[in-house]
DNA sequence: CATGAATGAGACTTCATTCAT
DNA sequence: TATGAATGAAGTCTCATTCAT
């Protein structure tokens, strides 16, 4: 018997209504987030959101009191502490730092791109000027701290002479570029093209991976 | 001699009737453009759109029948024809291979990037969903020959001994992924923050250029 | 005496809400046809109709996807098997052809002419070009079987050796043109005059099948 | 320099500019009539009215002010003094009562039903309560004429002992009755039907007199 | 006189939000 | 708490009317 993922208490498995209460909010911010990343903010309706969480559309405004907030939810639940247990990690990495890059990117990709949470990622690029708050929110806990790790990482390297870097400040732009390019390109294009125009997002990451590591190597004098 | 007393000799100030006819269309997807980029297609009003063009709601829909087709012209005319001066310059090149990539990503960014057609780079990762069909010519007027200038320019490395690629298709990003993330940053987070926080565009190709041509290059044994 | 139609246990004034969906769909149709035939599709304005429903603007398309279709499902459920009753009626019919005719006639005026539904007559005129489907709907289902009652009737009038004719179809429209004139008199010119103008419709019926009939019988050789 | 203002009488058939200037407003009247009869004055667009009668939108607005301007224009000229003609024919008929309304209903159909001018009966029966002041003028100038042309001819046949009328005052309706109705049914469902099922007009008419005259006939003690 | 580009009031329709049940 | 019928502000689009050419 499934243990339940939310709800600490009661186990019980049919999902009655006590229960269902606990999860309507997330319910409703996932089904929220895979609709505004699909169509954008404007163009989602709030009934079709609450369809999606299994709810009518009344329930929805019982949690969220504007479709406005319900966008800022998303936002905010979305990312939520996801760095903190990233960072530790690489606190405490051993080992050389272009493998530390390339697991990086890998896990970059199977933590955030193959999963729903890459639809933040779309909607901030598509609706930051719509929220410029939320933008700014998304800047401070997300851009700014990813931006860290990355150069974190990248100073690693060069201290150990592992890496040579002339524009460091740019060369995090050579990690990140690549990672949002992969996220965006499953939102967007690909979302209309047939399977076989697809990138394979393994393959791809290890060539960029091993493009990136062979133009940050150190060369000798 | 009494002067004319409406128009005036000066060039072009105040439009006569005949011109503006003429200019219309281009005013509007200009205004259209930059409206849509800014906030996507369903949060722009079309009564914005005609006010930016200096004209009132209805003559919009003297050009164009509907909200939509000003979209689908939108994307055409910022499109049309395009590559085939960027193709032609780069099949006579003349000169070493990591310039001839440096040149190219230099001048996307001064030819695209720069202009307001980097707005349609936002617009179709935006919309692309909401307009399969346009997705579908976006993909095959744009992103098709795109990547095919790319690979055609890293083939000639590889044929010249200059490169080194383990996988082509993947490669090919490698040039397009940071060009695309410099003209998406500019349209999203970027438009929402201090000056202080803007990637400088020159500076950064130059330093994805750098860190790439070092990935590419080819190793002797 | 007539009971009342529609609201069926008068004391509860203040209409719960499931009773209400139930009833707007009628209400609505209602207003509609009455306006519609006052002043056409195009000159009625939806929010009219919905005021005279005593509804709001929305609440009209929450039943009636479109104008268009409020249209069609007035004509169709003014028309609605209104002919069944009324032909099994002079199946049966007990007596002489002559007081069948004027029976026919009285019953028209009672049961369409006196009452809303003979707006639709007029709605049908006016409009036809307008929907030509709706058009030929209103042919198959109305104009036809009305056609065909009057002819039957006149044919056993005929068999009976009670009338003479010389032109059968065309004698049909010898019943049928008196009672459209008095119809439509009713909701176009006659609206506009003082009540003196108007056609006493009892008075004119029976003076209609007077002469009628008179035409109509049988000269002995 | 002072040149003739309008053209003259000079007489040449090319429609010459001056020539064309003298029959605008009546092709304008022309073309209004014509397309108010078939989709009713809110449907009509004065764009097509002008396109109708070959000149631009603007074209009409220097003749007729405003759009109802122009429908009060339409329902006036194709009334103007139509009645005086007819009247003095009736005042001088040889003849008997009962060839004479034969010819009645005929000419009725020959001069008005079977020409545009029948749009007129259409127009004013779906209008006149948008216009009531046209009603009013309608009423005055072709309803009550007519009606009084139609009782002098009866109770000429009554003075001459070959009609004997019960009811006078709905007798004229069962002229008038049968030949509105053919007008109508020629601008309305007939005009979406296939040929077969139209009405047949000159038989019609004889049908229908022969009927009437039966009806209105002189019944020998 | 004639044109047709431009205007903007007004119509249809959508959809976030409310609230009686 | 959950529902979904009802609302009305706001958006798209139409078209009578104006006016510079």
């Amino acid at each position: 018997m499934p243990a339940p993922s939310r709800p600490p208490a009661s186990e019980d498995s049919p999902p009655r209504r006590g229960r269902r209460k606990q999860a309507r909010p997330g319910e409703l911010l996932e089904a929220a987030l895979a609709l505004f990343a699909e169509k954008g903010f404007a163009a989602t309706r709030v009934e079709e959101i609450a369809a999606r969480a299994g709810v009518s559309k009344g329930t929805l405004f019982l949690y969220f009191p504007t479709k406005e907030d319900l966008f800022r939810a998303v936002v905010r639940e979305s990312i939520a502490g996801r760095f903190d247990e990233w960072n530790q990690e690489f606190e405490t990495f051993q080992g050389d730092t272009p493998e530390m890059l390339r697991y990086c990117m890998r896990s970059w990709w199977e933590r955030l791109g193959a999963t729903p949470a890459s639809g933040i990622t779309k909607l901030m690029l598509s609706e930051s000027q719509n929220f410029p708050e939320v933008a700014a929110y998304y800047q401070a806990e997300v851009i700014a701290p990813g931006k860290d790790l990355i150069r974190r990482i990248l100073e690693r390297g060069v201290a150990r002479g592992e890496f040579q870097i002339a524009d460091l400040e740019c060369a995090v732009y050579s990690v990140i570029a690549p990672m949002i390019f992969l996220m965006l390109n499953k939102h967007s294009v690909a979302a209309c093209l047939p399977e076989s125009a697809h990138i394979e997002p393994l393959r791809y990451v290890e060539a960029q991976a091993t493009v990136l590591l062979q133009g940050l190597r150190r060369r000798d004098s």
